[in-house]
DNA sequence: TCATATAATGAACATATATTCATATAACGA
DNA sequence: TCGTTATATGAATATATGTTCATTATATGA
């Protein structure tokens, strides 16, 4: 994608943004946008708080840089699973038991994108993209279902509703057990998420709605 | 419940503090916690600042004696279609459908439970009533669809799962319309919602489970 | 009418914190 | 070595805002 080449200085400078961006996913995710300060940051970070200023704009620029790169990834990878090999069945499941995981390797992302983020709260300025990468993710979820149905694999229910329910109950499922993550309690309750759709929304065998 | 004999004082002074109450739940439903201002709400309820200190120990007391309030109003209200005549397929699909009429009646009371109180969001001090509306809530559904599955009328799921995804689903539904609030789109779409719930749910016919 | 209690007021205070900028430091090439 | 550029610094500034409290207004009832 991007230049590989980069200065020696260059790829400091990167390496030093990314730590102020490191440290401020780790305190934002915790504590939330107005309950942290950019002195904390600087702390954090262990830069100065003019430094800050000198890779972002302002508060507001630093939390839309941060959130833009972490949709990026998650939503990279949903995609990634829900457009690849297997079956519309195969590919659903994977989707809703690749929670856990996601979550344990991304709590702070995770916990940032749901809590100050997702399709509700107050949205900190008017940044859009991570509602970009909901409808990315959306989007292609709607189309799995939709193949599905259209393959006889699926009952026949409306994909945007489906999608709809997945999504909620997957989100709100992820923030309930961000805070305390118990990697075994949270792949139990995703193995029942995912058994329940699975069961709920698979064509009874022998019987054809089509 | 509380007593009815109040002197005529006493009524003007709950009616001042209902009068704060509700200026503040207009504020801080259309902007959130942390960008509404003692000034503001003293301002829009048309009170000088030291007065609303008369009423509330502070701006976070406040805030925690509207969420009760409104978290009572709403789980009232749900539960008691819950928990009301019919059949189980009956209450469920009132329940569903209601949010429409709800979601109008209360804009702003769930936009503020939704943005700032839900299950999700950056917790504005360590209130836990919402949770236990939340809680209250979840119960009485799960109780109904474990009934429902009981008597033979709904597919054999996990009663939490399924209790967890349709509230979730109704939240995000609510949450993503409450703003631009167009009657007939958001019936037309909780309509859809109460169809799939249903009819992912019902045992079909002549099929027994159990 | 007047003494008392209750309620309302808003300027002043204390604090927090986003942002700036003059200065210092380090890196680099000539 | 030295001048130039890029980067880092953090004290100072500006502003916002939660909270207090001495003062004023109002209502009550003897």
């Amino acid at each position: 994608m991007g230049k590989v080449k980069l200065t020696r200085k260059k790829r400091e400078k990167l390496r030093h943004k990314n730590e102020i961006l490191s440290a401020a996913l780790r305190l934002f995710s915790g504590h939330g946008f107005h309950n942290v300060s950019m002195q904390q940051i600087a702390e954090a970070s262990e830069f100065a708080v003019g430094t800050l200023y000198n890779f972002f704009a302002s508060k507001e620029a630093l939390f839309e840089e941060l959130t833009k790169s972490c949709g990026e990834r998650i939503s990279k990878e949903l995609v990634a699973i829900l457009d690849g090999p297997g079956t519309e069945v195969e590919r659903l499941s994977k989707f809703i038991l690749h929670a856990p995981t996601l979550l344990e390797e991304n709590a702070e992302i995770v916990r940032l994108y749901v809590s100050e983020l997702g399709t509700r709260g107050a949205k900190i300025s008017k940044n859009r993209d991570m509602d970009d990468f909901h409808v990315l993710l959306g989007t292609a979820l709607q189309k799995l279902i939709a193949n599905g149905i259209r393959k006889g694999v699926f009952r026949k229910v409306d994909p945007k509703i489906a999608t709809l329910a997945i999504n909620s109950t997957i989100e709100t499922l992820a923030f309930e057990n961000v805070g305390h993550f118990d990697k075994t309690a949270v792949t139990e309750m995703f193995d029942k998420v995912e058994q329940f759709f699975i069961d709920v929304l698979l064509l009874p065998e022998g019987k054809d709605d089509n």
